[in-house]
DNA sequence: TTTTATGTTAATCAAATGATTAAAATGGCT
DNA sequence: AGCCATTTTAATCATTTGATTAACATAAAA
């Protein structure tokens, strides 16, 4: 129970910790009032409903994760292994500071798909886009051996490499016996990694 | 409401359907007993209460989803390669069949991760033992490219591309215009194309 | 100091939800 | 048919949970 704060900054982070680890569903206004250490009416004195906060928290979730590559990914001045070098690099670095981000996101798209697709739709088809993709399909069609590949194989690679190990993290610690600290460097090192594959499947 | 299936038959294959859209706390009863076409009260008749009901869907989805590959990862006459593109082909299969199965498990484990570590745990720590993972290793360490790569990358490597495309199903058909059979072409694809591209990672 | 706007709390409400009960229906068995 | 075990239902209960209310506290403004 942070004193720093003003109650109304406290509730939303207690929100989001918790929202984050339980979803929407699973998570009640009381656990978000204790969890702040405010009264429960406070919640709904700033916040008007749990829908309300919860939009919040889900709106900022997804700016953050799908805004934090988007100059990388749009810059027109660097080069295609500039751009995937700098994508996994800052990635990793954001999903180490927020690591139930992706699953929290892909939890509630999961529930609720439908009204998914409505609040990201606009925000999404700028990846196609993106200076990053035309490269791609530039460096595609440029050579022989990835003509006949579907370019959307090779982000949708990358992001399953650098997304997949923080979904799966308490598995991937409980299987490995890694701590917190190991698990961050395990998934820094895959920082070089991933950019080294992803060349390798375009035979850079 | 199929009429050919028993009322227990019924309400189990509704609770699947329902507990892996929603998860356990995004699932109602109710819910689950009027996609099931049975009266409330019959659940509690047959499964005694809502958490042995979900206990059972997800002793059952933990096997299907785990012990899918434990034949061939333990094969010991198979090759190397024969075995990656064994495990890659029928795991994709298995998901195609069950799309939820994953972004489930993933959702639960990260809601309740110590309930999660206790009931897989057991189960679990074969994947290091399995004649895959030690032919792996072989093969790392007799590879001087890959005598420094911590070994544990490739396997994660593999569970990261044939799974995430599902749990990001929605947004990835979504931005693309996917419909249901082109997302399933789309990642029958991914049988050879991960494959290949699990073997450049071993420098095969 | 009184007043007023803002912040905070305890108590309570109403709806949702998991579960139970007691009665009714169903189907086999003699 | 009559009897018995099993299955199914409507009605109800008890608890949880999101939300509201009315009172109280605090601090700034007049």
């Amino acid at each position: 129970m942070e004193k720093d704060l003003s109650a109304e900054e406290r509730i939303k982070k207690a929100a989001r910790k918790l929202f984050h680890q339980k979803g929407f569903a699973g998570t009640r206004t009381r656990d978000i009032a204790e969890e702040a250490g405010i009264n429960l009416a406070l919640l709904n004195y700033y916040y008007r409903s749990k829908e309300k906060l919860f939009e919040q928290i889900m709106d900022e979730s997804i700016k953050k994760i799908f805004f934090a590559i988007q100059r990388v990914i749009n810059d027109p001045t660097s080069s295609l292994t500039e751009k995937l070098d700098a994508v996994v690099t800052s990635y990793i670095d954001t999903l180490i500071d927020n690591p139930n981000l992706p699953g929290f996101i892909l939890s509630e798209i999961q529930a609720n798909p439908e009204n998914f697709t409505r609040r990201i739709g606009l925000s999404v088809e700028f990846i196609l886009q993106t200076a990053l993709y035309r490269q791609l399909k530039e460096h595609c069609a440029a050579n022989e051996h990835l003509r006949n590949l579907n370019a959307l194989h090779i982000p949708l690679n990358m992001l399953s490499l650098v997304i997949f190990p923080f979904i799966a993290r308490p598995l991937l610690t409980n299987i490995s016996g890694m701590d917190e600290k190991q698990f961050e460097a395990f998934v820094a090192d895959r920082k070089i990694l991933i950019r080294n594959w992803t060349k390798m499947m375009l035979h850079i």
